[in-house]
Formats: structure tokens, C-alpha cells, sequence
DNA sequence: ATAATAACGAGA
DNA sequence: CTCGTTATTATC
């Protein structure tokens, strides 16, 4: 029943009328009259009786086509279970609207029954007969070509992938597709955006050929997201690669699933019940015969459980191949040099960051900047007369963590309380904002003659070439540079670590080594510098290329605090009274732990429940009985019920 | 949303 | 004790 009330949440019986029993086949979309209105609803499966007394019709077939392949079908109520959501709301996700041109093409163009299964089943393909992939690039890492060995053997092999600097991640994993497509199977791939998802098309292309794989991303609009949808459910393609739409789809024979970049928060999907891409995957390599890789330059928590329960075996290089690839790294942090340096004075830079950018642009190499994401911090000016606030002693620019906190350093993180304006005295400050543009601008006057390019919110640059040239970015939209970049200056280090977040750390470093892994060699004259203090843990994972060492630090960390992944936790927002209503009919596991209020936005508040990963499904049971029952009873005020919400205070 | 059903209370 | 009204609950 496509009906989102939780305690309608279980399948109905209907009669099939002799017209429309051939069309009746599990997996369409139907109508069916309920509560006296016609609603739409999913034919899960037929059946010869019921127990229920007195039925109903089904109203009509909306579509021959079974769109809710069994397998996702499956998918479906396992993430809606796991997530203490409705499947009506996970199959909303995994099934695209229905279009009906889209679909006249697609079916036209196809055999008449498009549910017939095509081509091998899994296994009983000859295995001597075929080809072995080249390993290439798996190379460099020790469990690398056993990795694609067992992708095309059809064997559910499961890795943590850590990416090497400089490795070129999308031809990986296509050499991973192309494995697991020689050995008769299909397979997925999730990437965070746009950008990644032209760059693995491409690298598919080269290694699979045009038209054994698909796209599908809700960017592309009703029509032809629903048509990649069929192309895939008939088989036609046996690759999907995508954004989180692409979490669901129906690929038949599935041998591989793939994330990119986990730690990227735009695979986490915001409409209930608020399912992450990795789990998504990991859940339907669980539930079928599935390979599983999960990669990235930097390792999520997550993904360290996953290597530490035994779930997936890692992939690195060793840690001479780590050496020899990774690119000179340096932090600085507040810096006596910076006045002596007329050039890094007027790009109020510090003079290591100067004097690295001036050494690469010299040696015609192109230079990285990563700024923070315009109004991600909010930088200060004075009220008075404009004039942006700079720290007394390093000249970096002022921003306030929070509204009602003190400005503090960008750079050198120092608190600056008695903040006086320099040029009119004025001591109030506003909040501006100071972007890549702003950046750019500056920068360019400090290296005067060298092609300043940007890439950020509003267009994204893809690649840019080889020679000297200064490229601002911000995090997520770096370019990559022919032959790698001279040198990388990261920016933003003291913005993206004293946020008030649990994955701070975890998320500078993701920041960081995208960045830092496109830059040369150190051996090739690439060189990193981090405006950060150099003991901190998230620079020191940083500077010697070990996320997985932050990784197993940041679990150990979780499990002190009882933090996810290492404990499972639902957040439960909504009105005060309603959120203490549905936990007060929550039958919750005995050991289940109740925190909070804290406020949240618009006047509602949270309250957190944590218990022990054993006791997740039954958490997840509970909640979603409850909500169940709010609902049954037409309580009016919502509560938005949400388990491992990526944000938690 | 709406119909059935259970629960309830006032007047016979 | 019955009828009419109102909460409750299930909805094939």
C-alpha cells in the first residue's frame, strides 16, 4: 500500500479479477480500493487463499511492467525495517516515478515480456572460458588482484578500499566492474555527485565500451531517469553507476556493489526514512551473493568497523608504495615570517603557503587553494566601516565559529576578545562572508601575471591543464590537473576542525586528502602544505597518509563516548509532547538508552536513543511500533524518527 | 478519510 | 434495559 502511515506498514490481500490476472504478476504498481478510496499499492506476490474474510478487488493494473524486482522488493523491507521506516517510503525511493513514454519506448524497443530472466544465471557460467581482467592499477595494492580475481569468479568478496595519492579512483573501479562483468554479473556503483559520476561514465566507457552500463541520478529529470531504470530492470545493461538513486537499483545478477567516497554526507538520502548509500549497499551485499567495496582516499568510522568486525578485509598499498606516491607534506601554523614577506603579506598568506605556491608556479606547475564553501564559515568585518576583521598577530581572517561565540583566527586559531578595528577604531563586528571569489582576487594580486581559475558552487571545473596557473576551490570541486599539481595549500583547516560535530575530524581529513591527492609525487616536486598545528590527529593522518589510522583512533574514540558506529542511535525530533508521547508507548529493548531533550530547530526538540548494535533491530522495531500506533490514533503533530542521523547535536 | 464496532449514559 | 450518541479502531 503506497501509504506512508507507519501502522499500515504490512501487506493486504486482494481478489484478482479474471481481466486482469495475466497483468497481475508480483512487482507492478496497482490501484486498489482501501478505506473506501482508490490508493496505489505494489503487488508483492499472488497467492491461491487468504485468511481474510471479506475482499475486495484489485482495482486496476497500472503498468504490466514489474518494476519491484523480487531482489529489491527484499532490499526494500530490510532498509525500511533497519531504518524504523515504512516501505512504502523506501520503495518511493528505490522505484522512480512511473513515465508513460518513457516506458512505451523502452518496452517497445524490448521483447514483449520484460520479466523473463535473460543470460546466465549466476554460477554456471564456464569459468576457464573466461577472461581474466587486468589487474593494472590493483596492483599497487597487495589484495588488489585477488580482489578482481574473486569479482569475476562471482565470489562475495568484501573490501575497505583505502586509494593511494594520485590514484586515478574511477579507472579502479572500472577495472572492478569490468571484473565482475566478465564473470557474468552486474554491478553498482555510488558516487557523491555529478562531477564523480561523469568521471567513472567515462572511465566505464574506456574500459566496458559505450552501452553495457547506465546512469541514473534523479538530476536527470522524470523521463530519462525512469527509462535508465528499465534499461537496467530488462537486463539491457548490467551496470548501473549513479548518485544514491542509483542505491536501489534493479540489477540483475548482482556480483558487485561500490561506494566511492563514503564519507561524503551527500550519500546520505534526507527523505525518510533517511537511508545512507553505504549501508544501503552493504545491506544488499548481505542479503545476496554480493561483492562489496567501499573506498575512498580517507576511511570513514564506518568503514572501520567494517575491517574490524571481520565484515571486509582491507585494501592499502604498502606503506613504501604509500611513501613514494604521497606528495611533501607540511603544516604551519602561526607564522613570525608572515610580515618579511611582502608577497605573502598582501595575500595574507603564511610564508610557507607563499613561498610553496611562488616554488611551483616558478617550475610552471599548477597550485591548488582550498577555501571554505562561501558561507560555510561566516567571516567578520568591522560594523562600522567594512573592513574586514584580521587577526592581531598572524593577519588571517576573523570568523565566528558560532553566532554568539568569539571571533577566532582562520589560520592560527587564536580568540581575539578585545578585536579593535585597525582602520577606524570601530570595536563591533558584522558577519560577511569571504569566498573562493574573494580568494581568488587576493591571491592574484600576490602572484601577479598567473592565470587565477575557480571552481565552486556555482560551476565546477572538472580538470584544468598542466602549467602554472592558480586554482581556488572549494572542498568537493577541485580539479584535477594534468600530470598533478605543484603544490596544494589547504585553508580552511582551522574552519573545518573546530566545528561543534562529531566527525570534524574525520570530515577535515576526507577534505584534505581529496585535495592533497591530487598533487604530484613529492619525488615529482609535489608538495602539501595544512595551515593547521601539526599534532593534531586529523594533520598527522594527514601528513603521513594514514586514514586508517585516524579511522581505528576516531572508533575507539566513538565506542568511549557511545557514539555511532560503534552503538546504534535513533533521534526522535519533533514537538516536546509528542516526541515524550511516542517514546512513552515505545516498547524499547531493556538496555536501551534515553538522552536528551535537547532543543532543536523551530521550536521542536530531540531526544536520542542509544543501545548496543545487537539491540538495533529491536530498536528499530520498537520506534517504528510506536509511530505506528501515534499514527492509528491520528496524532497530529509529526516526529520525525530518524536512526544514525549523520548530524547529532 | 470513513465505516464498523465498542463503550457509554440517559431515559423508560 | 434499550436506544442514541460518542470514542476507538481497522481499513483487504
Amino acid at each position: 500500500m503506497d501509504v506512508p502511515l507507519p501502522h499500515l506498514d504490512r501487506p493486504f490481500d486482494y481478489l484478482v479479477p479474471e481481466a486482469l490476472d495475466a497483468d497481475a504478476r508480483p512487482g507492478v504498481r496497482v490501484k486498489v480500493r482501501f478505506a473506501g478510496q482508490l490508493v496505489d499499492g505494489w503487488l508483492l506476490g499472488r497467492a491461491e487463499s487468504s485468511e481474510h474474510p471479506k475482499l475486495a478487488y484489485l482495482e486496476k493494473v497500472v503498468s504490466p511492467v514489474p518494476v519491484l524486482s523480487p531482489d529489491v522488493a527484499r532490499l526494500a523491507r530490510a532498509v525500511a525495517d533497519r531504518y524504523a521506516g515504512s516501505l512504502a517510503d523506501v520503495l518511493r525511493l528505490a522505484v522512480p516515478p512511473r513515465h508513460a513514454r518513457a516506458e512505451k519506448a523502452v518496452t517497445a524497443a524490448d521483447a514483449p515480456t520484460t520479466a523473463a530472466p535473460a543470460g546466465v544465471p549466476p554460477g554456471t557460467a564456464d569459468v576457464d572460458a573466461r577472461a581474466e581482467v587486468d589487474p593494472r592499477g590493483w596492483r599497487d595494492y597487495p589484495a588488489g588482484p585477488a580482489l578482481l580475481r574473486a569479482l569475476t569468479e562471482g565470489k562475495p568478496a568484501r573490501a575497505v578500499w583505502s586509494a593511494l595519492p594520485g590514484e586515478d579512483w574511477a579507472d579502479r573501479y572500472a577495472d572492478a566492474v569490468a571484473a565482475t562483468v566478465a564473470g557474468g554479473r552486474g554491478a553498482v556503483v555510488v558516487v557523491a555527485d555529478a562531477r564523480d559520476l561523469d568521471r567513472l561514465d567515462a572511465a566505464l566507457t574506456a574500459v566496458l565500451g559505450a552501452g553495457r552500463h547506465v546512469r541514473l541520478t534523479a538530476a536527470d529529470g522524470p523521463a530519462r531517469r525512469y527509462r535508465s531504470f528499465l534499461t537496467a530492470l530488462t537486463g539491457d545493461a548490467e551496470v548501473v553507476i549513479g548518485t544514491r538513486a542509483a542505491m536501489f537499483a534493479p540489477v540483475r545478477r548482482l556480483g558487485l556493489v561500490a561506494i566511492w567516497d563514503d564519507g561524503d554526507d551527500l550519500h546520505a538520502e534526507p527523505r525518510a526514512p533517511y537511508p545512507h548509500a553505504r549501508d544501503v549497499l552493504l545491506t544488499r551485499a548481505q542479503l545476496g551473493d554480493t561483492a562489496a567495496v567501499v573506498g575512498g582516499y580517507a576511511r570513514t568510522a564506518e568503514a572501520q568497523l567494517l575491517v574490524e568486525t571481520g565484515w571486509a578485509r582491507e585494501v592499502v598499498a604498502d606503506r613504501a608504495v604509500v611513501r613514494a606516491r604521497t606528495p611533501a607534506m607540511a603544516p604551519t601554523g602561526d607564522d613570525p615570517q608572515l610580515a618579511r614577506d611582502p608577497g605573502a603579506a598582501s595575500a595574507r598568506l603564511p610564508s610557507l603557503a607563499w613561498t610553496t605556491a611562488r616554488d611551483a608556479l616558478r617550475a610552471d606547475l599548477p597550485v591548488l587553494v582550498q577555501v571554505p564553501r562561501r558561507g560555510y564559515v561566516p567571516s567578520v568585518a568591522c560594523a562600522d566601516c567594512r573592513a574586514p576583521a584580521r587577526c592581531p598577530h598572524c593577519a588571517g581572517p576573523l570568523a565566528l565559529p558560532s553566532a554568539q561565540g568569539t571571533p577566532a583566527c582562520r589560520w592560527c586559531g587564536r580568540v581575539a576578545a578585545a578585536y579593535a578595528c585597525p582602520e577606524c577604531g570601530g570595536r563591533r563586528l558584522r558577519a560577511s562572508v569571504t569566498g573562493a571569489r574573494r580568494t581568488a582576487e587576493e591571491l592574484g594580486r600576490a602572484f601577479p601575471g598567473v592565470p587565477v581559475r575557480t571552481s565552486g558552487r556555482e560551476e565546477v571545473l572538472a580538470a584544468v591543464p598542466g602549467g602554472a596557473g592558480l586554482v581556488i576551490a572549494t572542498p568537493g570541486a577541485e580539479p584535477v590537473a594534468d600530470g598533478g599539481y605543484g603544490a596544494v595549500l589547504l585553508l580552511d583547516s582551522w574552519a573545518l576542525l573546530t566545528r561543534a560535530d562529531l566527525r570534524a575530524g574525520e570530515e577535515a581529513l576526507r577534505r584534505w586528502t581529496a585535495a592533497a591527492a591530487l598533487a604530484r609525487p613529492g619525488a615529482a616536486g609535489g608538495r602539501v602544505v595544512v595551515v593547521a598545528d601539526g599534532a593534531l590527529a586529523p594533520v598527522q593522518a594527514l601528513l603521513r597518509w594514514d586514514s586508517a589510522w585516524f579511522a581505528a583512533r576516531e572508533l575507539v574514540e566513538r565506542r568511549e563516548l557511545g557514539f555511532p558506529p560503534a552503538v546504534r542511535m535513533a533521534s526522535v525530533t519533533g514537538a516536546a509532547e509528542a516526541v515524550a508521547d511516542l517514546l512513552a508507548g515505545a516498547r524499547l529493548p531493556g538496555d536501551a538508552e534515553v538522552l536528551g531533550p535537547v532543543p532543536a530547530d523551530e521550536g521542536r526538540e530531540r531526544m536520542l536513543v542509544r543501545v548496543p548494535r545487537s539491540r538495533a533491530a529491536a530498536m528499530a522495531e520498537a520506534l517504528h511500533a510506536a509511530a505506528g500506533q501515534r499514527s492509528a490514533r491520528k496524532a497530529a503533530e509529526p516526529v520525525r524518527l530518524q536512526v544514525d542521523p549523520l548530524i547529532l547535536f
